[in-house]
DNA sequence: TTCCGTGTAACCTGATTGAGGTATGGCACA
DNA sequence: TGTGCCATACCTCAATCAGGTTACACGGAA
């Protein structure tokens, strides 16, 4: 049977396009689309799609409401947000509400079809430039890392990571199997070396600057 | 004139495998292969290759290692990881390293020649697990935001944001206009909400659950 | 070979914090 | 009008921490 999908897009010609653009295809079947989300989530639980095609700038409530909408009680339906959008804001807003994929409008044609199979087995399709912005997203923080260097020995560096779990002085000494006195002298070092005079401040500075 | 192309790979087979894979196009030309990354800074400088294909488990510096070594003197490369591993640690790390792309072995004689014309284009090609992956990695954030609501009053919040920026009692005393022992009786409050026994550990919980 | 950095360990003193309590005034809601 | 919650404040004792100093073993660099 073929796999079921629901189409959310208030342009009617667009819809109309992408229906007709998957009923190409035997392996796909439009079982219904709305031009708003207006009842995103009694749809959605009515029809019990596959696959979720998602606009973001509709009328009334919004693409990215929608999917935060629906993830309240399906987390299994996969969604492939189809949009215009391609800025910071709009890409990590609905991948934090919890879309699957994420694939400009410009792309559709070309990539569509694959991009419901790749979803439906596990993947994210992403248009390139998306991609490309989620991965440079993540490697924000190394840049910080690469600064940061308090030049801490490696011993100086577990006893840090273990004090920002919340060990006391006691536990740290227990599992680096060293004596407390030795943890006080670890820890006085990392406090002349990160410029502050408390466990908190330590601790804060090294979560903050992701020295652990 | 071709793209140019280095692989990282120790493998012999297999660098013999992707470099014929590569010859069946005129786009792209392996200017050169290497089974470590002993030398890899000096290699990409003479070379100055447009992409780097690079394995991870390599003997000696593994290419992960290899790629913080080459971001360290040159961004611009672009670096497409070829590996077997497909779990969490290694993912993230070598995003977080600066790669441009990660894709797994078994889909490279399929995706390899599209993955550098994508990196190439500003894309970040990925094989679909990884993308899920990648993606799941963001949505994390929101559930844990929904979930640690441990009711903390308006005064207490503001306790532990002034604790956690690594003031003292008395400190936060002074900013907040109390005695040091209403400082003391939010503190256990807090404690005993967030089920915690010190500082550390409170402070350690509301950063790393963002209640700061 | 000597010297320095690192990791280890110990001791001391004074300050801060943790864990029990108890108590009071204000405010909202029933 | 009472009950509950919040913010405030005080007390005591034990535990922990900060800062200072000293010491020794080890390995690598000068």
């Amino acid at each position: 049977m073929p796999v079921t999908i629901i189409i959310f897009e208030d342009n009617a010609h667009l819809r109309e396009s992408l229906t007709s653009l998957l009923s190409l295809t035997d392996d796909y079947s439009v079982i219904n689309s709305f031009p708003d989300c207006s009842k995103v989530a009694e749809q959605i639980k009515r029809y019990q799609p596959d696959v979720v095609l998602m606009d973001i700038d509709m009328p009334g409530i919004n693409g990215i409401e929608a999917v935060k909408k629906i993830r309240e009680f399906d987390k299994k339906v996969q969604i492939i947000m189809l949009t215009v959008f391609d800025d910071n804001t709009h890409v990590f807003e609905a991948m934090y509400a919890g879309a699957n994929g994420y694939l400009l409008k410009k792309y559709v044609s070309d990539k569509l079809i694959d991009a419901i199979r790749d979803v439906l087995d596990g993947g994210a399709p992403m248009s390139p430039s998306i991609a490309r912005m989620v991965i440079s997203n993540m490697q924000q923080p190394i840049h910080k890392v690469a600064d940061n260097d308090y030049q801490l020995t490696a011993r100086e560096k577990e006893t840090l990571q273990l004090l920002s779990k919340g060990n006391s002085f006691k536990m740290i000494a227990a599992q680096l199997n060293i004596s407390i006195d030795t943890v006080r002298t670890h820890i006085k070092r990392i406090y002349d070396k990160l410029h502050v005079r408390s466990q908190i401040e330590a601790v804060s500075k090294a979560i903050n600057e992701r020295l652990v």
